[in-house]
DNA sequence: AAATTTACGTCAGCATTGTTGACATATATG
DNA sequence: CATATATGTCAACAATGCTGACGTAAATTT
């Protein structure tokens, strides 16, 4: 290291963040920021791992998305897919085509409308998305473990109020989270 | 709506998340998925707004997460920005060289070390930065607001819990967290 | 003083994943 | 029968990751 700070150098003497100063808003201004960093940081390292996976079978995280939301709600049509997911029919539909080819997923036309394809896992797609999300399961697991159940009602209720869609917070509503 | 269920159908009683059955961990596992799916959906729409303002100006998420840090972490280095992101140095060097070029980022030679490039944001990239930033914040106030300081604590704890590195829980171990 | 490492940059190519726009087909609905 | 809906397809483009190779200046080590 030819630098003479610390690995962690943002948060030593010589670099530091935003400027204290006199503002009265300092306080609210930081604990905000820390907020959006955390759920950076949150993110990145939840999804690094199933990344990694993914790369060696040449599929990608739309790809680890689609799998879980339709091993999720098996049966699910393409249009509720696309209201989870919230992007272009043109995207999923690259993505979904290439779970089909290879297997990972099954296509049914519809009973009740014809024209739907409702979407199921196959025992290979089934195996693909535990190994996948199992890693983000442990991390869950270990994140609630270690913060007690009080931290996790706070930690949900804090994700609820970020979600726009008053739609995706009705998945939630339950008077479960357990 | 040709389908007779309600929009937010992916809840309602003809698709149902799980196979609850006789399985012994289904509270944990439907804890563990929810918790997963907040953080999808959160992070989802956390980055929403930003992104259509950065389209309008040709720029992307990446664009902002460099403003953000050097925003951030005034006269940081190219290394240390690396080090946050966790990125390929081509791929900030892309990014950065845009920002440099447009006027939004300026560089300048490191006194202690010579070949390092401090980074610093102009007064253009400054209120770019805020403008992005302000929607991200002005969500976790309302956020954290409805939810009380005690969820925002539990909040913190869990976001903690899901970090990889511990240098990057480090950033936030102050007594603060406001 | 010479050798090596470090900080940073650059060029080239490639993959994933999002976008828009246009067009097609089958089915359902009024 | 006309229209709307569910889905798919082709084509092109952009953003943002990646790898690999190579280069230069400055710091550090031997």
């Amino acid at each position: 290291m030819t630098d003479e700070r610390h690995p962690a150098s943002l948060r030593s003497a010589s670099v530091r963040p935003g400027k204290p100063g006199a503002n009265p808003l300092f306080l609210r201004d930081e604990e905000l920021r820390q907020g959006i960093e955390m759920l950076f940081f949150a993110y990145r390292d939840f999804t690094s791992e199933p990344d990694a996976i993914l790369a060696t079978l040449k599929l990608g995280r739309a790809h680890h998305r689609a799998l879980y939301f339709i091993g999720r709600y098996p049966g699910c049509t393409v249009s509720e897919l696309l209201d989870v997911l919230k992007i272009t029919k043109q995207s999923l539909s690259r993505v979904l085509g290439q779970l089909v080819e290879e297997g990972y997923v099954e296509q049914t036309q519809g009973q009740r409308d014809r024209r739907q394809r409702l979407l199921e896992l196959t025992e290979k797609g089934r195996s693909l998305e535990r190994e996948l999300t199992e890693n983000q399961r442990q991390r869950f697991a270990r994140a609630y473990r270690e913060a007690g159940a009080e931290a996790v009602a706070g930690f949900r209720a804090v994700m609820l109020g970020m979600m726009s869609d008053s739609e995706d917070r009705l998945r939630f509503d339950g008077e479960n989270g357990a």
